[in-house]
DNA sequence: TTGTCGGAAATAGTACACACTTTTGTGGGG
DNA sequence: CCCCACAAAAGTGTGTACTATTTCCGACAA
């Protein structure tokens, strides 16, 4: 566990450990970070940090001002969140319709494996089901074959932003039904069935997040705990 | 014009540099960058330089290897325009049907004012145009309110790879025009009208590419010229 | 309590040394 | 005679240590 005595450890390898310590809430979200702390816990020069400091603001997983340092992206607030379901309205049941039209390089058979693969008792109900809810949607957005889509999905983070915000309280069992559901639509080349299925389940995890959003109020964050403005539905 | 004799000049400065010699070619495309020279051309250190390449790098705008350093982007290849244009038609219409709903913040004003400002006699009809349309459609983005995917639609760099392929033969009239027709469709709050007239002047902008595609081959680049698969139409 | 002034800490930049990559040049074999 | 392989040298990217500036925090005084 120790990353000490690392022969020689550089650049895109503190890159990764960091990368992986936010993903994994090592590293919380808005969080101060500091390079020297960093640098000699990692047993390298300053440099290398900075550069992947750097890099990790450009995946948008920081936020750096000059002469300050960087800081690690806060919680999604409502504006936020609401502007990534919007942005995973447009492109997953897109994605998800072209999944189901190729019937020969048809992810259904990645998809069952994963939904299969999902264990309830694995470390945290939470931690397996984010695991599985990631590597699920990636799978249907992978299968689309467009790279600049790809790119911006991944870049969105939804899933870090999931896992910051959610409790354990999920319920996460009609989340697998409904991964299911599309699953099964793309298996039998279903694009509309496809599409309506990611568009459903897009809603509901959406409703889900915004009924939990009071509770899941960090401690020590003075946010506004009114203003819970409604939703606007069957947008398109 | 010489960036000389700048007494201090640092960091997100070079990154400022750099970003706009890739955005106005004066960095051609594929084009190997030389850490050193550009660090004494600038006048700094490498370690400014490195940094800065780094953060092009989140931004797609260069491609780095280890041990190899850094290149800028290639010129899309067929596929490449197919996946970009495929991305904007999932968020461009969206775009302009939600700027067509909001009577108050309405972007018509500043979009006709783009319109009204183009020049054709500005300094090559091509540059003009490019420049025009980017703030074209990022007030139209823009005015979606939505973060995520307008940084998603930065990031796609459209109008980069469209400055990059488009010779002085682009018939700039007819997609003024266009711009004209989706600028009234948002004056008059007409959703629908909005969208459509987005979908067809992209649908028409990917056309206008892929036919001049064999002819904007640049000299030195040896790509396969044949294979000019044929468009699929219709997909929606 | 508020404002200002110092000192400590952290970040940004420079110069140098090392390591990897690429290229050039030379020798042997086909 | 040409070509390929291997080796040496130049070039370039990468990491370390040091220096300089900036920011932040606390003490002291009004």
């Amino acid at each position: 566990m120790a990353t000490s005595a690392t022969p020689k450890l550089s650049s895109a390898e503190v890159y990764e450990v960091l990368r992986r310590r936010i993903l994994e809430h090592t590293l919380p979200p808005a969080t101060k970070i500091n390079i020297q702390r960093i640098s000699q816990e990692l047993g390298v020069s300053a440099t290398p940090v900075r550069e992947a400091l750097r890099q990790l603001q450009g995946d948008n997983l920081l936020v750096g001002t000059s002469n300050k340092g960087y800081t690690t992206t806060d919680v999604l607030d409502e504006k936020g969140v609401r502007a990534l379901f919007e942005f995973r309205l447009l492109v997953e049941p897109w994605a998800a319709r072209v999944a189901a039209t190729d019937s020969l390089r048809n992810p259904s058979g990645d998809l069952d494996r994963e939904i299969r693969a999902f264990d309830p008792n694995f470390d945290s109900v939470r931690h397996a089901m984010i695991d599985h809810d990631s590597k699920f949607h990636l799978t249907i957005l992978g299968s689309t074959d467009n790279t600049i889509v790809i790119d911006a999905y991944r870049r969105s983070h939804c899933h870090l932003h999931l896992f910051r915000m959610f409790g354990d309280e999920w319920d996460w069992r009609s989340s697998l039904a409904q991964h299911r559901d599309i699953q099964d639509a793309i298996a039998r080349c279903d694009p509309d069935g496809a599409e309506e299925a990611m568009r459903h389940h897009l809603h509901q995890a959406y409703q889900g997040f915004v009924e939990s959003m009071p509770n899941t109020r960090q401690p020590g964050d003075p946010r506004s705990p009114s203003r819970a403005r409604m939703v606007r539905r069957g947008e398109r």
